[in-house]
DNA sequence: TATTGACGTGAACAGTCATTCACGTCATGT
DNA sequence: ACATGACGTGAATGACTGTTCACGTCAATA
């Protein structure tokens, strides 16, 4: 009992802690209660990470590892670009579910109480991701398949902004019910719901040539053939 | 100065209660800073307000008065779909700029420590505009501006995810940082991120006739005709 | 087996914060 | 001008939490 902690009690404090600040935040969480519920005294949190907001950094960096995984290995697969968005998105619901805390503590992040380490944990997190999707649809322009009326990085914002929602949307309480008073039973439907989204992004991607002759346009990256459809309908 | 205080002092109070639960969250914040930073004492936000919990409850009432003033101010003028839609989005965008604490509050309300309000805030927050949406986007769907192939209710909860995530990349520090990250410089013409996530919107309500036909489906609540193009191109 | 010291323990400390309430102040009514 | 009491004040209270460190324990070594 008095030699070093194991790898596996090392997990077992970080699986604690993620699991303590997801409850409530970085300030109200309790570093007496992540010991307890790890089964080790408060000493040891002290020893092997120095101090609260070190442990918090550590907890944050442990979750991105095993978020990191789920991500890669839904992303790794082949298939259309269709099938691997779907799979994608089907992939953050059934991870939000099963690893709630990891989420919520992504939440808790973006809070004031977390303001000091916003630009280093928003970097840390956000720029991998930014990257893979801004390239994604980089291609899918290139090959035709993106409209050329968005820039790829804004899609790709767009794009990881539903994808961020729909995760809160299935680990955070606030964000479930607020799911539940859009969507009713909807909500409950994996398939259902990764299918809608998958449509609702494709459709952004395809894009829509007609009827926004008459808003206010920013340099339009690319002009487009004119609209053959009856313009539009006020409603 | 032994008087009641006027409705302007209590303005005062709420408005400092926002600014410090959007900068530290619910826990954190202090009432003696809030007392403080409005000029009175500690005891008069007891005798107003009963208790931390309450003065909290307050303080989100009162933000959200303000806010659904903008937003039906914002949704009140005619036109075209698309442009109510994005005249939305850049009112949004700019109440975002200007009343920054506002909208981070709101990311507080999401967080862990205000759990026990979870239910409560989210029915009394976002029903208004579910309900908004939802009727928003039936009639378009019947007046055929909206795709078949995705229900009214779950295209309002994208629309109001993307709208939420906007007002957030413009008012938490957190978000702030990650819409860098994606957009670069983009981020900094609100005309130009308002148009881009209304091309999108309106492609995403246009839908994607086509290449959907691999994917999984579940009850697709309509049959379209077949697609004219090529079906996908693997990336 | 005796010794050593690396290691975890948890009581104690110092600081913070929500909440209370005895008190001082001053507008009002006479 | 005086008495009254409604009202805000802010020091005091009690509870809680991050952090430390003197101590006890036990695996390894000789």
């Amino acid at each position: 009992m008095y030699r070093k902690l194991d790898e596996a009690a090392l997990g077992a404090i970080l699986e604690a802690g993620i699991a303590e600040f997801a409850r409530c935040g970085f300030q109200p969480a309790s570093v007496a209660a992540v010991a307890k519920s790890a089964g080790v005294s408060v000493g040891v949190i002290y020893k092997y990470f120095g101090d609260k907001d070190a442990f918090f950094l550590a907890c944050v960096r442990h979750s991105l590892d095993l978020l990191d995984a789920t991500l890669r290995e839904a992303a790794a697969g082949g298939g259309p670009l269709e099938a691997r968005i779907q799979r994608l998105i089907l992939a953050l619901i059934r991870q939000s579910r099963s690893h709630a805390s990891y989420n919520a503590m992504y939440n808790e992040i973006t809070s004031g109480s977390c303001r000091r380490y916003a630009g280093t944990l928003a970097r840390e997190i956000e720029s991998r991701t930014a990257a893979l999707y801004a390239r994604l649809f980089d291609e899918a322009q290139q090959a035709g398949r993106l409209t050329e009326r968005i820039e790829p990085q804004l899609f790709a914002f767009f794009f990881d902004n539903l994808l961020m929602m729909l995760q809160f949307s299935y680990s955070c309480e606030y964000y479930q019910e607020r799911m539940r008073i859009f969507c009713g039973d909807a909500a409950l439907d994996d398939t259902k719901m990764a299918d809608r989204l998958t449509r609702f992004l494709l459709g952004a991607m395809k894009g829509d040539v007609c009827s926004i002759s008459s808003l206010t346009t920013s340099e339009p990256p690319e002009s487009r053939p004119a609209c053959s459809e009856p313009n539009r309908i006020s409603g």
